[in-house]
DNA sequence: AGTGGCTCCTGGCGGC
DNA sequence: TGCCGCCAGGAGCCAC
């Protein structure tokens, strides 16, 4: 599943080799892929050369420059449909891949169907491959970009200088919802899916159930660093690998082989050995270790544990915390 | 407003 | 052996 490091490892890999080339046609295989038309595409995408790639959250952006002289007028391709607007300046392509989205670099074609292919010239090609088809893209004017995203209702990039450990105490406060969901509410903090929501509340030692609003300022600034601790070694360890992650040079993350909760149900906890434990949280597997993330401090409405009155033993000791840490 | 639940989508897997 | 049904989850939408 892609979240903020899998998308930064792709922006990081794209960097590579996009930049310059001159953006021939964007072909539409599955025009469920985009609201717009392949012609709309065309009108804002087509003639024109990449000239750079950011990310805000788990979506990337591709910068294109105005059409380039030598491509001519953009044409719009062959595509069907209503006739595209008019545009002539600069632009902005934006990519989510959502749960199996893949951007693939290659000279020839595509190993698989691809649900939309960029074809460079001369001879280049990124293809949109994406198995379960909830990957989008989207073409704007730069002008509107950042309608696109206030609509959206992001919140701070996590390495941005407004994430703070304040900014997080005050978003925490007050909240009934599950701290595991307010993790993976992209309008609290962009970019955290699933498994670094997991992986994160893990190294935080709070229980994925407890209340956010819960949480006192001392466990909010663990969180806090828990969370770009925990982004920070999926982006060096270029993305995890799960399901059907690969970069655009089809290469595979590594951060999978040192997850301590995520999918690892039943298997002992890499710090106290107790078996990792599954809930569901917000309709989402959720994965921590009962010894080290123990519910006091407070729990979610309704999340009262029906095991008796046993209070997990102390959590593990410092010292197998600061091994984990490094 | 905040929160939870449903929906989309398809390959893979468990169970019978 | 084959088939059925369930599971995975990001984000948008809807209901309460």
């Amino acid at each position: 599943m892609p979240e903020l490091p899998e998308v930064e490892t792709v922006r990081r890999r794209l960097l590579a080799c996009l930049p310059g080339l001159l953006l021939r046609e964007v072909v539409v295989n599955d025009w469920t892929v985009s609201a717009q038309t392949g012609a709309e595409l065309n009108a804002y995408l087509a003639g024109r050369r990449v000239t750079g790639l950011r990310r805000r959250g788990k979506y990337l952006l591709v910068d294109m420059g105005r059409p380039a002289e030598e491509a001519g007028p953009a044409s719009g391709g062959p595509a069907a449909g209503r006739p595209a607007a008019a545009h002539d300046g600069p632009s902005v392509a934006v990519v989510h891949l959502r749960m199996t989205g893949q951007l693939v670099f290659r000279p020839g074609p595509g190993e698989r169907p691809a649900r939309f292919v960029w074809e460079f010239a001369p001879a280049a090609a990124l293809h949109f491959q994406d198995v379960r088809r909830f990957g989008r893209l989207w073409a704007l004017a730069p002008e509107d970009e950042t309608a696109f995203f206030e609509a959206r209702a992001m919140g701070p990039e996590p390495f941005g200088a407004e994430f703070t450990p304040g900014y997080l105490r005050r978003a925490l406060e007050g909240r009934r919802a599950p701290l595991k969901s307010f993790l993976v509410d992209q309008r609290r903090v962009a970019g955290i899916g699933n498994i670094y929501a997991d992986e994160a509340l893990f190294r935080a030692r709070l229980h994925p159930l407890r209340a956010a609003g819960s949480v006192g300022p001392r466990e909010a600034l663990r969180l806090h660093a828990a969370v770009l601790e925990t982004l920070q070694a999926g982006i060096d360890h270029e993305g995890s690998s799960i399901e059907s992650f690969i970069d655009p040079a089809g290469r595979r993350g590594s951060f999978q082989e040192i997850l301590n909760v995520y999918q690892r149900t039943g298997q002992p906890c890499r710090v106290c050995g107790t078996p990792v434990e599954r809930v569901v949280v917000g309709g989402r597997g959720t994965h921590y270790c009962p010894r080290c993330q123990p519910r006091r401090g407070g729990m979610a409405a309704g999340s009262r544990s029906r095991r008796g009155a046993v209070t997990p033993p102390r959590t593990a000791r410092p010292a197998d915390w600061e091994a984990l840490d490094r």
